[in-house]
DNA sequence: CTAGGGTTAG
């Protein structure tokens, strides 16, 4: 490498960290010839080689080296910063700034976005406050960066209103911090704000680009906005903006997310590029929509065309062997990971959690829990949780409990479980039961989701709660649930009163039952769209058993085709039959 | 010499 008798000289130094382009051994040791030559390097030299060793993340070895500095100078300060949030070690950003502070080191303009970032990741609100009052303190919340590193913590945070109220303030948005807000409403699912925004942003005469496009189109599928997507997407081809393969891939999704499979693969198969996010939208927007067969078929030509598969295409996978029921083909699948060899493609939670899913649901609850038990990882909320789902479908109480007291240790603020467990109790009427989980939520604070289901109509999301009245056409709705009702009890239809869970008398439960969000949505549509159209419905929880009879008994009735998304998966009812053949 | 925004999955 280097003769021993050559002076090292500083352009040499240069030279030879260009040249070792991502060897952190390399660094190690051009670091030791540094500081046994005895040359007075310049700092910037040092900063070079910083950056280099945070490229590879060698934090450890770059915080060595910037300790052995001698007095430096804010900007190398600033670059460890930079290497902390890159390598998300967020606590040693914050002992760092510690540090700082002591030694009475003034902080600039550029260290604030790299310490709030390393904030939004530890996720602690109250050092959020603390970092933002040293921005206002040092005067840079004026600057449009940092303050939308401050409005993008307060996001992540959940704070929702204090994002806003910041975001409003700000003074001269540019598109960036205009795009970041968007996203950030998307991300943390307020899609309907991140729309209301995007007019906004409109109005202010600020011209979009293809991010913001990519996070509309993204709001759009979360809301089950076909239309409003449509019109962003020509809006954008009109005005000339760029819709590179991020943009297409956020269509695709779109397409997907609001149950148009047939537009989505005309569009996959028109797309001129494609990479691993589109097989994958593709393959998961297949199987959420219980088109199982298209989803392995897609799986089955992409490996023929040599791409190698990630973890989301093999989620995607085995939800589709899990919404078909085919057991033997996602064990199949689930060892074929395992068996990879590929360290990246090894089975995460979220696989486990699907394998639990397939098994639960076909009805091998034991063969579930066993599985669980000898998974090599930590099973977390999610994974008991699809137990618990599986136990509730198949009304296994005596499993179910003893889950549920898991779930209870892990998780216990998330309702859903308590609410999932409270279901099995109901339908074996054990009323008791109900009561002590009910109470025991109320003392624990635990609150359960509220339902609700939401149709576009004319460019607007409308949304019913049950039992909702607020509507201005809530009148016309419910004569047309009644009309509608009538009728399909002439075609056979009976009420599912098992899908209420509350000890109430046949007839107060009938009407509870008709009264659903769903029902609502499907009443609506009904009156306004166009007879040619679909009816599009979005649920955020699952459909009740009621619902899902009461849409199919609809769908033959008047002849439409009704999509509903739930909270897992979607029901393409047609002529009195569901594309989940019941097995949901 | 340094700083903020986007797609699948959760």
């Amino acid at each position: 490498m280097l003769a021993k008798q050559t002076p090292l000289t500083k352009q040499m130094l240069s030279k030879l960290l260009r040249a070792s382009s991502s060897k952190p051994k390399q660094f190690k040791k051009i670091h030791a010839l540094v500081l046994t030559s005895g040359l007075s390097v310049k700092n910037s030299l040092l900063t070079q080689l910083l950056e280099k060793l945070i490229l590879v993340g060698d934090m450890c070895y770059a915080r060595q080296m910037f300790d052995e500095m001698h007095k430096p100078r804010i900007f190398l300060w600033n670059t460890l910063f930079k290497g902390y949030v890159k390598n998300q070690l967020p606590l040693e950003s914050v002992m760092l700034y510690k540090n700082m502070r002591d030694l009475d080191v003034r902080p600039d303009e550029f260290t604030y976005p790299f310490v709030v970032k390393a904030i939004s990741q530890l996720g602690v609100l109250p050092c959020g406050f603390a970092f933002h009052a040293h921005v206002l303190k040092y005067g840079f919340e004026t600057l449009g960066i940092v303050a939308t590193e401050l409005v993008m913590m307060y996001m992540k945070f959940g704070e929702l209103s204090s994002a806003e109220f910041l975001f409003e303030s700000m003074q001269g948005k540019d598109l960036v911090a205009w795009n970041a807000f968007i996203a950030a409403c998307v991300q943390t699912g307020n899609s309907a704000i991140a729309l209301e925004y995007y007019h906004k942003m409109c109005e202010d005469a600020v011209q979009f680009d293809s991010f913001t496009v990519v996070s509309v189109l993204s709001a759009c599928g979360q809301l089950g906005s076909l239309e409003i997507g449509k019109q962003i997407y020509d809006r954008a081809r009109k005005e000339d903006i760029d819709c590179n393969i991020i943009v297409e891939n956020a269509k695709l999704d779109m397409y997907l997310k609001c149950g148009s499979t047939e537009a989505a693969r005309v569009l996959f198969d028109e797309m001129r590029q494609r990479n691993i996010v589109s097989w994958s939208t593709m393959i998961v927007g297949y199987a959420m929509n219980g088109d199982s067969e298209e989803a392995l078929a897609l799986f089955t030509m992409m490996q023929n065309e040599g791409l190698r598969p990630n973890y989301v295409t093999f989620l995607g996978v085995l939800s589709a062997c899990s919404h078909a029921g085919l057991v033997n083909e996602g064990k199949r699948y689930f060892n074929l990971m395992v068996r990879s060899n590929d360290k990246n493609l090894q089975p995460r939670k979220e696989h486990y959690a699907c394998m639990v899913d397939l098994l639960g649901r076909s009805g091998l609850l034991e063969e579930a829990y066993e599985f669980i038990k000898k998974m090599p990882l930590e099973p977390d909320a999610g994974i008991w949780g699809a137990l618990l789902g599986a136990c509730a479908v198949h009304c296994d109480m005596k499993l179910g409990q003893k889950v549920a007291d898991l779930l209870v240790e892990t998780a216990p603020d998330i309702g859903a479980y308590q609410v999932l467990l409270s279901n099995i109790y109901a339908a074996a009427g054990k009323w008791d039961c109900v009561d002590k989980v009910r109470s025991k939520m109320r003392k624990l604070g635990t609150k359960k989701v509220t339902a609700y289901s939401s149709v576009e109509f004319d460019g607007k999301i409308h949304v019913f709660n049950r039992g909702d009245q607020s509507h201005v056409q809530s009148k016309a709705i419910y004569e047309k649930l009644e009309e509608i009702l009538k009728k399909i009890r002439n075609m056979g239809y009976v009420p599912h009163t098992g899908s209420v869970f509350h000890d109430v008398e046949t007839e107060e439960k009938e009407s509870s039952l008709s009264h659903h969000s769903e029902k609502l949505a499907i009443a609506f549509a009904l009156i306004n769209g166009r007879p040619e159209h679909p009816i599009r419905v979005m649920k955020n929880l699952r459909t009740c058993d009621d619902c899902h009879v009461f849409a199919k008994f609809v769908s033959r009735l008047t002849s439409r085709d009704i999509i509903m998304r739930d909270k897992n998966r979607f029901h393409h009812f047609r002529n009195g039959a569901c594309s989940c053949r019941e097995f949901w």
